[in-house]
DNA sequence: GTCACGATGTTCACGCCGTCCACATCTAAG
DNA sequence: CTTAGATGTGGACGGCGTGAACATCGTGAC
């Protein structure tokens, strides 16, 4: 992809590095992100990247943002849309739809995922905001109130044990004895972790 | 704590290897453990940590192993022991403290946590076996399933939807937008995601 | 008791990494 | 045309993991 250029400038060389950074990422991981070798491969001296990005670090974040942003996108594409007609069923779908999205991305994109949601000292977007694909759980829930599916008084933190379930899912699935199972088993145990924690955050 | 030594043969390099790794990765997790600065702190050269482990990845899954078993310690250690007398009530709350020992153990020792359970490639033991916190969520599961508060027929893959919410809700703890929450609040927040899990996988 | 050998620790060297500093080159505003 | 700011280069430093050759120790065979 990145082709070695002929100009003393580059051109738009904080976008090169950045779209380098992702495609090393994606295979491998935040570990895969080296300064020395995204500015290798663009065809730069390494110390080029430092007038673009204060530091090693501060690349990596750039990265995982934009991965962030993808992520959503994907999870975006792969709602479903479901034909049950009543309003509440509908909102558990959604619900269901944005937590089997958030799995199989980490399940399709590993090391994307990785940088994204494991990368050392948190998930801390440049621009402060909240990880899109956090945005997208949200709005589901709150889709869930709207409903009246989920009462309003249980509504407050219930991001977070979603949250935790789906992310604990998508670590076990990539790093942990979940690892090299076949994709269909992983998929039914993914709903069914999710559809239990539905059913928990709704009460019985 | 490791002292510089004068003879030529340490006496137990090995075991002093795991010990100062304990003692780096503590505070500062997997990241801390080089094996420059393990053996400097020893008092020896760099190499001779070659000959007890194959590598700097081998030396830092024998730490990790180590951290687990103190991990399963520690949860076993908090296990509360519940004044209820029905026998299902007691299952429920063994799982309940399983689950509160694993989250409590990330928040307090967050170093060694992320050793345990985030270092990349997985959580590979040297003996193969499963992790001992592991262990302990299949021993609750099972005395669930015993005081016939759990289906039989639901008991096959319930560990997965467990372990992803605690796991989870561990690293958002950590590493997440809850990272410096107070503890008080993190503590009710991982109460109610284990209580809702609980409630998930036993059915309405 | 000596001697040889395996286990353990050292020394030197290599190539990688991130990053600092001084300098070169380009571009745009005056 | 000039000049200042933005952008890229070159060289250097210290840190890292690791390989190969060498040094030192304890121990069992004779």
């Amino acid at each position: 992809m990145p082709e070695p250029r002929d100009r003393y400038h580059h051109g738009d060389l904080r976008a090169a590095l950045i779209a380098t950074g992702l495609d090393l990422t994606r295979t491998g991981g935040p570990d895969a992100l080296r300064l020395r070798e995204v500015t290798r491969l663009i065809g730069v001296s390494p110390n080029a990247a430092y007038r673009h990005f204060a530091n090693h670090q501060a690349l990596l974040a750039a990265v995982a943002a934009e991965v962030q942003d993808r992520m959503a996108q994907s999870m975006r594409e792969h709602t479903v849309t479901t034909d049950a007609q009543e309003l509440g069923a509908r909102a558990v779908a959604r619900l269901r739809g944005v937590g089997l999205g958030y799995v199989g991305f980490a399940v399709d994109e590993p090391g994307w995922f990785r940088l994204a949601f494991f990368a050392p000292e948190g998930v801390d977007r440049p621009d402060g905001l909240m990880p899109p694909p956090l945005s997208l759980l949200h709005e589901a829930l709150d889709a869930l109130v709207e409903a009246s599916v989920l009462a309003r008084e249980r509504r407050k933190g219930a991001e977070w044990s979603c949250w935790s379930t789906v992310h604990g899912f998508a670590e076990l699935a990539i790093h942990g004895p979940l690892r090299d199972q076949p994709r269909q088993r992983v998929h039914g145990l993914a709903e069914r972790a999710i559809d239990e924690i539905i059913a928990g955050i709704l009460g019985s």
